[in-house]
DNA sequence: TTGTTTGTTCTCCTGTTGTTCTCTATTCTA
DNA sequence: TAGAATAGAGAACAACAGGAGAACAAACAA
């Protein structure tokens, strides 16, 4: 979780053990009062300090929104957006849930995870089934293995070959071909960075 | 590792044991004032020793940035015991240290990570250098993937066959043959319930 | 509606804090 | 004994945390 500074803790432990503010949350300028604060700009700084550490609500604009976020919805791990498979969008889940990931695998750039579906990628070791951590990014190096979009259609998961004038998305089977496309076909969304697999 | 001169074990022992510490990470100024430093200088040259000796998280400029790194990982994630290979005993890490595993893959039974060296395995997706997570246990079924001991000397990851009279290891390579042995000279250490692998 | 409250955004300012230097003293070692 | 390692002091600097206040728009109340 992020580091929260000296003030910024001091406003959540007050948020979370007064009683009062559990039932009717405060205004900016009451809190501030309580604070000390002359100046309902800062704030809000320490406030959105804390809705970005996942700790409150964000209230869009809503008086008394300050709202805590509960134990048990608190961000922890990363995104699970769907299923990738050779051929096929992503498959959406209905509800994002959030999938536990080793410590190394949350960075601090956007994450997310994927569950693969086919084998195409069965030589490298990525098996049906296989949850892919992935790093948001329109760019990679050859040689990375990708998500990408293929004419705003079909998403897939493959190695990435780049050439002037052409992309070659490399899948790791025995009984597949890489396939070859002109780079406006082409757009990467992101990088394998970490695989888990239950068993 | 390296070793650590008088000054940085102090500094070392007290980051470790003051339980305000662990809770607030303190400024320079108040670590020099409980250490009887007028310098916040020559307190920085230590902190970055610990850094450098991978005891004390690094802090990149951040205020009350001071955090150790094993406080953090204490509390969850399994023991990384070492590496695993066919053929040869299990090769302990000099310190056993903790990695983070996905909430679900630390049970409440004993667990412990591996890592794995070597291409027995390759063609059930388990490449050399992926970590394997294993449950601690005497016994498993036939199918399951599982750490044992030979002869009370080797220790190997491969699938499990219990016949009667016999059991067999199943490498997964096409160049290796599976593996035959009396019931009296495997032991049984562990079942594979994971993997988890870096790129 | 109208006026007030309230959240949001912005710029500017201040003191604190981590970092990087140089310089000096002490201890240990080849 | 000379040199290296350890330890500290202090100055100077840049990044950071925290705050003030103005201006604005959305939300709310009369």
């Amino acid at each position: 979780m992020m580091r929260l500074t000296r003030r910024q803790q001091e406003i959540y432990d007050i948020l979370r053990s007064d009683a009062d503010i559990m039932q009717r949350p405060p205004t900016y300028d009451e809190l501030c009062q309580r604070l000390g604060l002359r100046s309902r700009g800062s704030l809000h700084k320490h406030i959105q300090a804390l809705v970005m550490a996942g700790l409150v609500e964000p209230m869009e604009g809503k008086q008394r929104g300050i709202r805590l976020v509960s134990a048990a919805q608190q961000e922890q791990g990363i995104p699970m957006l769907g299923r990738i498979a050779a051929g096929h969008p992503i498959e959406a889940v209905e509800q994002t849930e959030n999938i536990s990931v080793p410590d190394a695998m949350a960075g601090s750039k956007p994450r997310y995870a994927l569950q693969v579906s086919g084998d195409s990628m069965i030589d490298e070791g990525i098996f049906d089934g296989d949850y892919v951590v992935i790093e948001q990014s329109a760019a990679a190096d050859n040689g990375d293995i990708v998500v990408a979009l293929i004419d705003q259609q079909e998403t897939t998961l493959k190695r990435l070959e780049q050439q002037p004038g052409k992309i070659i998305l490399h899948p790791a089977n025995a009984t597949m071909s890489p396939m070859i496309y002109k780079p406006d076909q082409i757009q990467i969304q992101g990088i394998l960075i970490g695989l888990i697999r239950y068993y």
